[in-house]
DNA sequence: CTTGTTGTGGTTTGTCTC
DNA sequence: GAGACAAACCACAACAAG
């Protein structure tokens, strides 16, 4: 067994905005977490204060831990959610949150995230050696060993940014009335598919 | 020392391509 | 249907914190 780094592996926080009766996911980008590990979460909005805020998988119901919080300053923060139960192979749980307010009000959030046994894993090494590599520092140098999440980290997180953008816009269209008109949207939407189609066709995706 | 967390090898299962 | 590959589960070792 070969030796472990000591950075331990924290799960970025997700974050849910609540927009009329919609939730939003603004962290899209953390998709697939392991059983039992500690996530944060944080839910804003228009929400009152000392609110208690509940929220479990809607498949599965009793199988997250410390899945209360009381609203403070608008948001409620999860410090420590658990989820006990893995969501299938290639599924992603809804999330079901419950606002112990008067009316109660209960909301979902679709393919919230993807639970497994293992989390995240890089690929694994294949058991067969490659023979015209073994000490050969030339071909290492020549094919250096590339972190398939370290590499695709650029595009996901390019792509994220630009939903997240468009979460907001859309939401700051709907509370302060449109930043722009037709014609701009239009321009805007031309161009985040240009630029990732540039993307597609440079080396670094 | 105990407990909880995280990384990894072995194995099984699902999906895709031919 | 067979083979290749990816994604998942299981088990266990190594490490950190109390």
């Amino acid at each position: 067994m070969s030796s472990r780094p000591n950075n331990k592996r924290e799960v970025p926080m997700k974050k849910l905005m609540l927009c009329a009766d919609k939730v939003i996911d603004l962290t899209r980008n953390v998709n697939h977490i392991r059983t039992n590990q500690k996530v944060k979460l944080q839910i804003s909005g228009n929400l009152r204060d000392s609110v208690l805020v509940r929220i479990e998988p809607l498949n599965s119901p009793n199988s997250a831990k410390n899945n209360e919080a009381l609203v403070k300053n608008g948001t409620a923060f999860f410090s420590n959610l658990r989820f006990t139960k893995s969501s299938g192979r290639g599924n992603k749980i809804d999330l079901k949150i419950y606002f112990d307010s008067n009316p109660d009000r209960i909301l979902v959030c679709k393919k919230f995230i993807k639970i497994t046994r293992d989390g995240p894993r890089d690929r694994k090494k294949k058991m067969i050696p490659d023979w015209n590599s073994i000490g050969s520092a030339e071909n290492e140098a020549a094919s250096p060993a590339v972190d398939e999440n370290s590499a695709k980290w650029p595009y996901e997180k390019y792509v994220s940014d630009v939903a997240e953008f468009g979460y907001y816009l859309e939401y700051y269209n709907k509370v302060t009335g449109p930043l722009f008109n037709e014609q701009q949207l239009k321009q805007i939407v031309q161009i985040w598919f240009l630029t990732i189609f540039l993307f597609f066709l440079s080396p670094f995706k």
